[in-house]
DNA sequence: CGAATCCTTGAGAGCGGTCAAAGGATGTGG
DNA sequence: CCACATCCTTTGACCGCTCTCAAGGATTCG
């Protein structure tokens, strides 16, 4: 019961992540505290195997065999898939809590690697599923985990389909600080072609977006990959909602 | 009781939530075959209240009380969430099978309405979370069709985000074939602006892309809202994989 | 500290959008 | 059943946002 409710609590956050398959088991997801591998109110916690990967490194790869699906439990990852020509999308960045591979399929559906020195709890397909078989309300929690993730997915294809470039740069700057609990300062650990993958747009445009939010003071970079948002209200406005 | 959380939790959503799933239950999904009511291999089958909605009429709307989920048994629904300017972006066409409404939040997160004359089953909540209750394997089953939406989301995230008009075109085109079981002619019951918004184009762009596919011998276009497709290979090499 | 990488800025081009209007299809009332 | 009105689609001309190509500057990492 008491499980049920922080997870309906997590997928009912207003804004969660933009991340694919991604699982916020722990209400402490996104304030930038890891996940602690051995948390009784944990369902997954001490399963599989736990291990920390270099900054920029391959996890899985798309069309990858798919055995195990993954937590990360602090640091960053991007989610992508590649065109033949090598045109990329960035489905989501993944941070403390969030899960990836969770898909029914043989093979993973998309390439995971680290942005940053990433700590990722493998959990083979196997045990996850015992554990559903044992805790019906886990599979439950990871319905709706999924439905929450569904719903994020949408939000970003009316970014893709339907946003101007500022519009886009805005609402990804919003959605970060809203998973920091809504600070104004927000950590920018990906590069900016990252950046550009994740919202159909180019470095180019990624950056001069950023040097116009920035004459207009609406944010200000801050050394070490960081970046203050001055005006919410403005971003806010332009965002025209997340 | 379970429930009873989810509902209140999501009560304190700080903003309105957005959306929701689409599902497809039945294997006869997209054939153009209805769903049959009373089919004892379906769980859902005689659940809520089944109706006709005429064409372009709106099922529920983005923030209205979410309190039942829903089925298309037959004919076609747009989901669509807009833009507080107007813009609009349509998240998918359901047709017989696909569920829609399935978020566990407390307000429906896009808007449903149908294109064609359409059936659909209203299955309220508390039906469902007790048929997940008595049948553990239904639950899994949710999870596996939500993951499975969450896969084709992600394939629309690299359409909107890294394709030019052609290769949306081509993809849309082949998806709705696919769907049909790989059928040379497909039916197009939607207007072009349907097609637009879902695409992130306009519709002037749909109509060139269609006339030029049409010129270069790919597709025809039939009376009645039909099309051929001519040429599979070539329209699955501007597809790029969908 | 040095070198590679990333970011920023500029100039120019192109794809798709906007505005406009003609051509078809659909549906309704006479 | 036909005439008309409305809506949708198609096509054209032009525009502008974003991309492409290019180079200088800043940052990072070994």
């Amino acid at each position: 019961m008491s499980t049920h409710a922080a997870i309906a609590a997590n997928a009912s956050r207003a804004v969660p992540g933009y991340l694919v398959s991604a699982l916020a088991i722990s209400p402490a997801s996104g304030t930038g505290a890891a996940i602690q591998p051995r948390n009784p109110a944990d369902p997954l916690a001490g399963l599989g195997h736990t291990k920390v990967h270099e900054r920029e490194t391959t996890v899985f790869g798309e069309g990858d065999a798919a055995g195990s699906v993954f937590r990360v439990l602090s640091g960053m990852v991007r989610l992508y898939k590649m065109l033949p020509d090598g045109r990329r999308q960035i489905i989501g960045f993944l941070q403390a809590g969030d899960m990836m591979g969770l898909a029914f399929a043989a093979q993973y559906l998309y390439t995971a690697e680290t942005v940053t020195a990433t700590t990722i709890q493998r959990i083979p397909r196997l045990e996850l599923d015992a554990l559903m078989d044992a805790q019906p309300a886990f599979a439950r929690k990871l319905l709706s985990t999924t439905t929450s993730e569904l719903m994020a997915a949408q939000d970003q294809m009316v970014l893709l389909g339907r946003k101007t470039a500022a519009e886009k740069v805005a609402s990804f700057l919003l959605r970060l600080s809203d998973r920091k609990g809504g600070e104004r300062t927000i950590d920018l650990p990906m590069g900016r072609s990252d950046i550009a993958d994740h919202l159909g747009l180019t470095t180019e445009t990624v950056s001069r977006t950023l040097t116009k939010l920035k004459s207009g003071r609406l944010i200000r970079i801050l050394a070490g990959g960081k970046l203050e948002l001055l005006d919410r209200d403005a971003l806010s406005d332009l965002a025209c909602g997340f």
